[in-house]
DNA sequence: CCCTCACTTTGATACCCATCATTGCCACCT
DNA sequence: AGGTGGCAATGATGGGTATCAAAGTGAGGG
């Protein structure tokens, strides 16, 4: 949305037609422009947490940021991968309670962040931005549901098969147009998967004893996507 | 929302305060009120099916309705449990696609039909009723995630304890305080809880043997909510 | 009244998957 | 080089659950 100089233009964000804030007035947008402040994180830090008050929104300008949960045993699960463009934290701002989930980076990003006050009070003058929120929540809300349908119904190997192409969906792939464009570790995609670590490993070397995708490293390559959602038994 | 005759007001419905349309401004929840129309809908009776185009909103004025999936199995999938006051069909309206599921009435029950165009054009002048209605969809996303990480990291028994006790807090107990005030199949409880039916019952016969719960027919009394929190294992 | 049908219950079985444990791999550091 | 720590991979095992099958229960209807 912004770039990471803090007096630099929202209009300039490379991804800034992707965003929400976008779709705000052009007066609006400007008040969030002069008022937001942009940060950078580093991999592996932390952009809010669970339990904490929000104080505003962020908005990803670069890089990806995970929101994970943490469950009653401790385990992470993962609930939503961010790329520029998207905000995180609106979830607990809006509800006026506290996060429940954390943002953690995935590589190193810059992040804006737009303070509470002045977003809600935009928010209940701009229509356009407040109905586009909606849409964004409702949409949020039908993936929730999916998901829940598919951990309630479908096994561990469907289920890591749909979480590659998620993957995909959301990061891309690299230039070569198969590796994913993001590094996870192998406990990540299993939080993401909703399973043990030792069964995404397992699985994972099956997929690839099937052909259906190749490992090196941290480095995930899908070889045949058609076979993968064959195997994700996707009915939509 | 609006008791079952159509001319009458939305501002003696039984359950009004509870209601979303109550935060609307006066002329806009009258403007409502001349345009909704109410219908009553038998158990079992289908107020609209996934996969439909939606053409408003509903307001339960009363009964109960169920909200499911359908698998890609076939096997159903509750994701929500409406009472009255509650609006449901919101989520297909604002991300402008077909509804992702169905709801069923668990009761006889009555509902109000808000059409589309008009709900619409109210939330974009209703500061009020849109923060309202953003405050809605980022709790039921809140709780959405929640269930996502119980059903990931959480054994079926505690799943099952925390249904119960989620059924209480939705539709209440009866008169003698315990017994909860709602009829619903094994079958509908096990897609409530994410397992098998046959899952489902074994553990409410354990329940009952360990003095939990009381079990007559689909009557279920809650005889010990503080243990079957414990059962649970509930963090927070 | 008994029949029927749907739902519930119980039992037996198999298997998916989590867990524990071990080994291997690689990067990093001293 | 060798040590160290984190992560990945593989194996062994047990338990939680789904599935299949069959019997029991209850309500409604002819």
């Amino acid at each position: 949305m912004c770039t990471p100089y803090h007096n630099a233009s929202c209009a300039n964000c490379q991804d800034r037609f992707g965003s929400i804030l976008f779709k705000a007035e052009k007066c609006n947008l400007e008040e969030i422009e002069s008022a937001k402040v942009c940060t950078t994180y580093k991999k592996g830090q932390i952009v809010f947490q669970e339990g904490a008050y929000p104080f505003g929104i962020y908005c990803v300008n670069s890089g990806k940021i995970k929101l994970s949960h943490c469950g009653d045993d401790g385990r992470e699960q993962i609930v939503r991968l961010a790329k520029p463009g998207d905000i995180i934290g609106y979830k607990a701002l809006l509800s006026a309670e506290r996060y429940t989930a954390s943002a953690i980076a995935l590589d190193d990003s810059s992040v804006c962040f737009i303070p509470k006050d002045l977003f809600m009070s935009i928010l209940q003058k701009d229509a356009s931005l407040s109905l586009e929120m909606m849409r964004i929540l409702a949409s949020e809300l039908r993936k929730a549901e999916l998901k829940i349908t598919h951990l309630a119904q479908k096994p561990v190997r469907e289920r890591l098969a749909e979480t590659l192409l998620f993957i995909k969906e959301t990061y891309g792939v690299e230039q070569d147009g198969s590796t994913l464009n993001v590094r996870l570790s192998r406990e990540e995609i299993a939080n993401l998967v909703g399973t043990a670590t030792e069964s995404a490993i397992r699985l994972l070397s099956e997929f690839k004893k099937d052909g259906l995708i190749e490992l090196q490293g941290k480095k995930i390559r899908l070889l045949n996507p058609e076979e993968l959602t064959r195997t994700a038994n996707l009915q939509d």
